[in-house]
DNA sequence: TATTGTAACTAACAATCGTTAGTTTTGTAA
DNA sequence: TTACAAAACTAACGATTGTTAGTTACAATA
């Protein structure tokens, strides 16, 4: 699995906007933890906006069909929540620094790419939301308000690739069986 | 409550701030917003990065103080943590765009209020921590991980400022109320 | 009316930004 | 060894950045 200098290029870059965000890093400062010049980042790439584009779009994708695949299979809704919420984890611990653009630059994009984000963003959120209406209707779900459920699960599982290296010792299937059982079932 | 002019810089700013991140925004947008040039900014403020500090240690404060009062008082762990969440809403309400530049550009403090803010921070996160733990100690909380019960509550805290907009015709009061039965006794 | 402080202005600075053009080095295959 | 493509280089561009210096407009006070 050899990796293309762009990809290089994109994987470097992740980490340096994970740090200080989009804006706050230059193409020299890129270049320099490539230890070449700027200037020949682009015989690889077509512009800085171009990395953010394959940052945030790849793994934007990848939350749309694999959302797609769970509300494809059947189950009850609570199952499908759950289901969600592992894959979701899945997805962030494996492209934590790819997530924080994501999460923290994606206004950054422009043109066509913020649409389709935004598109995704809000499809992806309205498949979550429609499984929760479901699981309250079917009285799996006992809460009132579905948008606060909505709000603290997305909030939680949006925030976690700040906490991935803080895991530390805790193994990932450890972590997803935690997190369903603290988002589901509360503390008490 | 007449505000003086800098003050009135620094809450147009943080709602630049908060659309863009500080980096993104130049002292040129700032002065546009207020319909006066970049250069005249400079009679109220001494740099751009005053603007930033002024902005986020002041409300870090704020957290900082309510922490340790709740934290003097007497009661259960389980109701403090209750208070301690209510307050973090109270205060986030009350500061959105505020908190949204502590949120996304805390790293681009320098110098001494960089160290401030991350003492004050790790000081708040220790505060929630020791609670937690201690309820578990009591057996009022019954979860494993302390860590994973943290993350998933301040995540969901440190995000609402996001949600504040959405949050729309449902009250302060019901929010809290929702919001800390669903943090404490989960959705099922 | 004269004075004074506040707050705006114009003009410009050195530094840094993303990016382009043209050239040279390097590694691989014929 | 020659040929070619990949990937680096130097040098520079126009634009934008935060900021300073010096000056002017305006309102309140003496």
């Amino acid at each position: 699995m050899k990796l293309t200098r762009k990809e290089e290029i994109v994987i470097v870059a992740a980490k340096l906007f994970k740090e200080k965000g989009y804006s706050a890093v230059s193409m020299r400062d890129i270049a320099q933890q490539m230890d070449i010049k700027a200037a020949s980042l682009y015989n690889h790439i077509k512009s800085k906006q171009e990395i953010l584009s394959s940052l945030v779009l790849h793994v934007a994708e990848k939350f749309t069909t694999s959302t797609q695949s769970i509300t494809s299979q059947d189950g009850t809704a609570l199952q499908r929540l759950k289901k969600l919420i592992e894959v979701h984890i899945d997805i962030t611990v494996h492209h934590v620094d790819a997530i924080a653009a994501l999460n923290n630059d994606w206004m950054h994009l422009d043109g066509q790419d913020l649409l389709d984000f935004i598109a995704m963003r809000d499809q992806y959120e309205e498949n979550f939301r429609s499984i929760i209406k479901q699981g309250i209707q079917t009285q799996q779900i006992k809460a009132k308000e579905p948008e606060v459920i909505l709000f603290s699960i997305l909030s939680t599982l949006r925030t976690l690739y700040l906490w991935n290296e803080k895991r530390g010792k805790l193994e990932v299937n450890v972590l997803k069986k935690e997190l369903v059982a603290v988002l589901i079932s509360g503390i008490v």
